[in-house]
DNA sequence: CGCGTTTGACCTGCGC
DNA sequence: GCGCAGGTCAAACGCG
């Protein structure tokens, strides 16, 4: 591992999320992708290790998004409507490329799409993810209601291609990069115009800041705190053509485990000063300790009795990913309103039981043993019923009205 | 006290 | 070599 290092890297996600030889572990495609959330304290990542994908290569940079799928396209009439306009999807089939856009050859995956299919890897010798990303944004920017996200994508590709210094990808030094653009948070959480990062597993430290030119944000630069000497960084802006979206870019990787448990206050919570009184309100129906919670949190609990709304730090330990390099689209509907669960094909339900299995071996974190039991258990005596209903399971707006108090994101509808 | 952010200064890569 | 712009450092400060 020591000299794979990308692959390194996410082996040892699985390391730090299992305790056991969970690189092994090999039935962890297909199963649930949560997406990830924007809620008053911030982001939301309702993963749990479960939802672990098997890294199948390259990059993946401590990533959360990777895994998550496009809720852009859960409306298969959509999608299939726009496959048959142009014939992407089908030409897509057969194209290698394709699935590093789609994240998945499986039918069902292409139905549904990849959240991140519009994400660009910015690696030096990754074109082909490039080339996929521009075909299947062709197929988007044919449907009005979508075609916003052609905006990223655009700006991605000018990050990419349009570099005068590039010859590769590289700017200084031949650094692989990869490039992420999330719908940002509502500028109004974050402080003296500071972003909302989305938070992931890494505990990340925020060291500089400066003007981009050109553009009326300033990038944030971050660097993994999780663990010293950690050569791991990101970098945050807001897309200068839709301040709605943030485009972070990550650069190098971790060279350790991922973190069992964050760093107490490391991460998004200094510079989130209204998450500190929500991110330990985890939520946890059939939680023992949940007889503690306050009226609020049970409601809270009523409403998504399906699924344990678990908040920040919980679900960040659970935030897991593969390699897949995506973009999300840049719309603020999407954003706001339109998340909601990607579930995979039936089979999942099996490879959810293999990942609680190992889930209930950390004994070191007991949230993750609660998480894991209430949604293994959900999974499980729902079935596929569960698969067809999941599609409102994550209906975070529903829940919004309890667990997002001061987010104008809030699409209550 | 530890860990975080902020921010100006400094360093470095790259184009000219 | 120079200048620009991006990237990093580190002191100061805030917060819990």
């Amino acid at each position: 591992m020591e000299n794979n290092n990308y692959q390194g890297d996410l082996a040892d996600i699985f390391r730090g999320g299992n305790n056991t030889t969970s690189g092994e572990s090999s039935s962890t495609n297909n199963t649930v992708i949560p997406i990830p959330t924007l809620i008053s304290d911030g982001w939301q990542f309702p993963y749990s290790a479960s939802q672990i994908e098997q890294p199948t290569s390259v990059q993946d940079f401590g990533d959360p998004f990777c895994n998550l799928r496009d809720p852009l396209f859960h409306d298969l009439d959509m999608l299939q409507a726009a496959a048959s306009e142009d014939n992407i999807i089908n030409n897509n089939n057969n194209n290698e490329s394709t699935n590093s856009v789609f994240g998945d050859s499986s039918p069902s995956m292409r139905k549904r799409g990849n959240m991140f299919s519009r994400m660009l890897q910015i690696s030096p010798t990754n074109k082909l993810a490039m080339s996929a990303c521009v075909v299947q944004n062709n197929v988007i920017g044919n449907h009005d209601d979508i075609n916003s996200s052609k905006t990223c994508l655009m700006e991605n590709s000018a990050l990419q291609i349009s570099s005068p210094r590039n010859t590769g990808i590289k700017r200084r030094k031949s650094q692989a990069k990869k490039v992420v653009c999330i719908p940002a948070a509502a500028p109004a959480n974050s402080r003296q115009g500071g972003e909302v990062v989305p938070s992931d597993l890494w505990a990340w430290r925020k060291y500089g800041q400066k003007p981009i030119k050109g553009s009326p944000y300033p990038r944030g630069y971050y660097r993994c705190s999780s663990s010293k000497g950690c050569s791991a960084r990101k970098q945050v802006e807001r897309s200068r053509t839709d301040p709605n979206m943030l485009v972070i870019t990550y650069t190098s990787e971790h060279n350790h485990p991922w973190p069992t448990q964050r760093n107490a206050l490391a991460g998004s919570t200094r510079s989130q000063p209204n998450n500190s009184k929500h991110t330990n309100n985890t939520i946890i129906p059939n939680n023992p300790q949940s007889q503690t919670d306050t009226d609020e949190q049970k409601e809270t609990t009523n409403n998504i009795s399906e699924y344990p709304k678990v908040k920040e730090e919980v679900a960040e330990e659970d935030v897991r990913h593969n390699h897949q390099l995506v973009e999300m689209r840049d719309d603020e509907e999407f954003s706001k309103d339109s998340y909601q669960p990607i579930m995979l094909p039936d089979s999942s339900n099996q490879c959810h039981e293999d990942f609680f299995a190992d889930l209930i071996e950390l004994e070191a974190d007991p949230l993750n043993l609660l998480f894991a039991k209430t949604l293994s258990g959900d999974i499980n005596e729902l079935g596929q019923k569960k698969d067809i209903e999941s599609f409102n399971m994550y209906d975070w707006s529903k829940d919004g009205n309890t667990t997002t108090s001061n987010n104008n994101n809030n699409p209550d509808t």
